[in-house]
DNA sequence: AGCACGCCGACT
DNA sequence: GTCGGCGTGCTC
């Protein structure tokens, strides 16, 4: 095996071929990283994905320069699923290995520079920046490209660099960096030699001249003797504050102990009490009892429970069986503010065998996770979508809870891949079982297992036997024919909401729109706000009194009078959450009500602090975005109401309707937990919608079948296959014209009907980047791969006009 | 993605 | 006249 196919780190198609040399080729193997050139020179940590004996024809191969690891860090199993994931969502594995590995482990070469050696400086004719540079690299030999901004104008650096390099004081090098450095700690044990010399006590005397010397002496003994396995960590000598470094040095000097450093690692796992399982009820075992025939079988399974049925309880049980089988097992969230529960059941039962891998953890935590994992160490990984991509050697299970939510793609996200449908494909890879689990699962999931390619598993009641809430449609155009409405509320919604509260119970209050009014409008010219980066309106927000676009973040202060006509009438229109907060904190002055959205929830431990209210009784009613449809299951809320349910239907998204059903079951899955006597109020002018009467008769079943119905009706997914392609540049015309050119090429090889497109993007213009889109349906089933060829050799085709290569494309699969 | 090369506008 | 902008091309 001569050549090897590496893999870069880099947004670049495929893989590269490089020369193995003689001496590294009985080591070499697929799956270890090694260093190799690219470029002038650049040195990167590339991945071998193959090795195999085809010179390349067209160019002259370089050498791996060094291998990094001894045994593959990178498993078949998550070769196999890389590979799939670039074939399938039609990304690069470049970009695949960016997202899969924390940075420490992917380490490339940083510029340095330094003075060359044996040269005499002639200040004299050096400006300033020149001489800054100079004498810092007089002070530390080397210094690294982004260092030198702390003391030189950024628009001068290059400058700078080049007038030296001309003069011959300093030269450019090229340096790896070891990133990751193991956290260690002191521990501290009796010097050997004392310990084989029998005569304690001639020492003790000799110790009598100091006593606290000899107290330590005594403790550290005693520790020692009594738990010899247990290492004894220095600092906690020094925890009571009675023994301090001297009295340790002073031992320590006579030869008596000693000190040594072991790696500790970063994460600190829990250690206290372990605890056993609950007993499943009789509907959880039966469905327990399906999930393992569907396992026997080879098929995986969704397992839709309503809200409160105990899900978490069958995962519990189904890990429980996987460990005892001496696998690992895989447990997916869609975010890491929702481990809080499903933790706290582990950690009581698995203790320090239990990882945590998510966005929030530093790449140094990521690298010990890693670690541990690759030992073996940890048996149920929680984590979010990244954690897919660990180097797992035997995966028995992996379960996906809250399946449907979208935090498992996020929009803007590369490589773009769905972790759900991803799941399904690791999990085959490893052999594994997978759960779905979910008390809205998403139509494609159901569609799914109505077609038996997964097993439908349902869970139809609450532990314990409590009631499901009840629903209430509250017709708000007659409320407000008749006057009975006071802003954004019936007098009807008021009422309960009162009687809620009387009865010392929570109400939560949702209404899905971030701000306190959409637009800020003049009354006389019709003067609205843009965002100067994106074609959106900026929202207008109350609380921290500015202007925001919620596209690209940017804010700006709230007009006083009209920028175009300077009048002072200007309107808010839409309401948002704020404003629904405000009112109801007017309707209810003698209550708590506290706001829950992502701008509330922003400062540190926000989200923790109100959590706390809620769960202590403290808050009366929250009013929020979605986010309250997540994680909060107290026992005393027994009303959720949504005034103004009908904008959860009026979204540009052929999803509306399922998101609608997803958010309205979920909130209302907070409401009558415990006491079975949850409430939910819908707000509408169209009582009669579908969605809202089929919510009422709460029957699931019939839900899916009026979703997947008018999903056939307009050949939308699951009936076809999506796939979305985005192009954007700063450039309009540019864009327009790519965009024309790549959708004439999809034509040239795609049927008519299956190009939709281009068009301008309904957010037109993003963060300065103007988008055009152009989407595709294909026909599921076999003719999907035979069209997504022709898909890949159409983009292939558009690649190759390199005018349009400074345009970003973005192509969706599944969208 | 990074980096070098090369061609056009705003300044000493 | 130069500096530096960024459009283009290439990397095993």
């Amino acid at each position: 095996m001569q050549y090897a196919q590496i893999v870069l780190p880099l947004n670049l198609k495929g893989s590269f071929t490089y020369k193995v040399p003689e001496e590294l080729m009985s080591d070499i193997k697929t799956g270890m990283r090694v260093l190799v050139p690219f470029g002038g020179k650049k040195i990167y940590t590339g991945i071998v994905f193959e090795l195999h004996d085809n010179a390349p024809e067209n160019f002259s191969a370089k050498e791996v320069i060094s291998i990094l690891d001894d045994q593959p860090i990178l498993p078949e199993e998550q070769i196999d699923f890389w590979n799939w994931l670039s074939d399938y969502y039609l990304c690069k594995l470049g970009e695949i290995y960016r997202f899969a590995f924390p940075s420490s482990l992917k380490l490339e070469s940083e510029t340095y520079l330094k003075l060359k050696p044996n040269t005499t400086v002639d200040f004299e004719n050096l400006d300033v920046n020149e001489m800054y540079l100079i004498q810092a690299l007089e002070v530390r030999q080397l210094i690294n490209l982004t260092d030198i901004e702390a003391f030189i104008p950024k628009k001068d650096i290059i400058k700078t660099i080049n007038s030296l390099i001309d003069l011959q004081y300093i030269e450019i090098d090229e340096k790896i960096a070891e990133k990751y450095k193991a956290k260690e700690v002191a521990y501290v044990k009796i010097n050997d030699e004392v310990l084989g010399n029998q005569n304690l006590t001639e020492i003790l005397v000799r110790l009598n001249r100091s006593s606290k010397q000899k107290d330590l002496f005594l403790a550290i003994l005693e520790k020692q003797t009594e738990h010899p396995e247990v290492p004894i960590r220095k600092a906690e000598l020094f925890e009571d504050g009675y023994f301090g470094s001297s009295h340790f040095k002073g031992l320590a000097d006579k030869g008596l102990v000693e000190e040594y450093l072991m790696q500790k690692d970063r994460i600190e796992s829990y250690e206290g009490e372990i605890e056993e399982l609950e007993e499943l009820t009789e509907q959880q075992k039966e469905a327990k009892n399906e999930i393992d025939e569907a396992f026997e079988e080879g098929k995986n399974v969704l397992l839709h429970g309503v809200t409160s049925s105990g899900k978490t309880h069958i995962y519990l049980e189904k890990i429980d069986e996987c460990i005892q089988e001496g696998k690992n097992v895989l447990f997916l969230l869609p975010e890491i503010s929702l481990t809080k529960q499903i933790t706290q059941r582990l950690e009581k039962k698995y203790g320090r065998q239990l990882g945590f891998y998510h966005q929030k953890l530093t790449d140094f935590e990521r690298v010990e996770v890693w670690r541990r994992i690759k030992h073996n160490d940890i048996k149920i990984l929680i984590g979010t979508r990244n954690a897919m991509f660990l180097p797992y050697r035997n995966l028995g299970l992996i379960v996906v809870d809250e399946e449907h939510d979208s935090a498992y793609r996020p929009r803007e996200a590369s490589p773009n891949f769905n972790a759900k449908d991803a799941a399904l494909v690791l999990g085959n890879m490893y052999g594994a079982g997978v759960i779905l689990g979910s008390a809205t699962p998403s139509v494609e999931s159901y569609y799914n297992a109505r077609k038996d390619k997964i097993k439908y598993v349902f869970l139809n009641e609450r532990f314990g036997n409590v009631n499901l809430p009840e629903y209430e449609l509250i017709n708000f155009k007659e409320a407000q024919e008749s006057k009975k409405v006071s802003g954004n509320f019936s007098l009807h919604l008021i009422d309960e909401i009162k009687k809620t509260l009387d009865e010392k119970n929570q109400a939560i209050v949702l209404h899905n729109r971030r701000g306190y009014a959409n637009v800020i409008e003049c009354e006389s010219c019709g003067y609205v706000n843009y965002c100067s980066n994106c074609d959106v309106v900026m929202t207008y927000h109350k609380a921290a009194n500015e202007m925001k676009c919620h596209y690209c973040g940017q804010r700006a202060s709230k007009p006083r009078s009209c920028p175009k006509c300077q009048s002072e009438k200007l309107n808010e229109r839409g309401v948002g959450v704020e404003q629904i907060h405000e009112e109801v904190s007017k309707l209810f002055p003698d209550h708590v009500v506290d706001r829950m959205d992502v701008d509330s929830m922003r400062k540190k431990f926000a989200y923790e602090k109100l959590y706390e209210k809620i769960e202590d009784g403290e808050t009366d009613i929250v009013v929020g975005t979605q986010m309250i449809s997540k994680g909060l299951d107290f026992d005393h809320i027994e009303l959720v109401t949504i005034p103004k349910a009908d904008s959860l239907l009026y979204v540009q998204d052929f999803r509306a309707e399922e998101r609608a059903y997803q958010l309205i079951t979920q909130v209302s899955g907070r409401a009558g937990r415990v006491s079975g006597k949850g409430r939910i109020l819908i707000q509408t002018y169209n009582p009669d919608h579908s969605v809202f009467q089929l919510i009422k008769m709460n029957n699931p079943a019939k839900i899916y079948k009026y979703i997947l119905t008018e999903r056939q009706k307009f050949h939308y997914p699951p009936f076809t296959k999506l796939i979305m392609i985005e192009l954007k540049h700063r450039k309009e015309d540019k864009v327009n014209r790519a965009s024309q050119f790549l959708g004439s090429i999809l034509r040239k090889y795609l049927p008519e009907e299956c190009v939709l497109g281009p068009e301008r993007a309904p957010i037109a213009r993003l963060n300065n980047l103007y988008q055009f889109q152009i989407m595709l349906k294909l026909p599921r089933g076999k003719k999907y791969d035979e069209f997504k060829k022709m898909v890949l050799l159409s983009l292939n085709e558009f690649d190759e006009i390199t005018a349009y290569q400074s345009i970003k494309k973005d192509v969706l699969v599944d969208f």
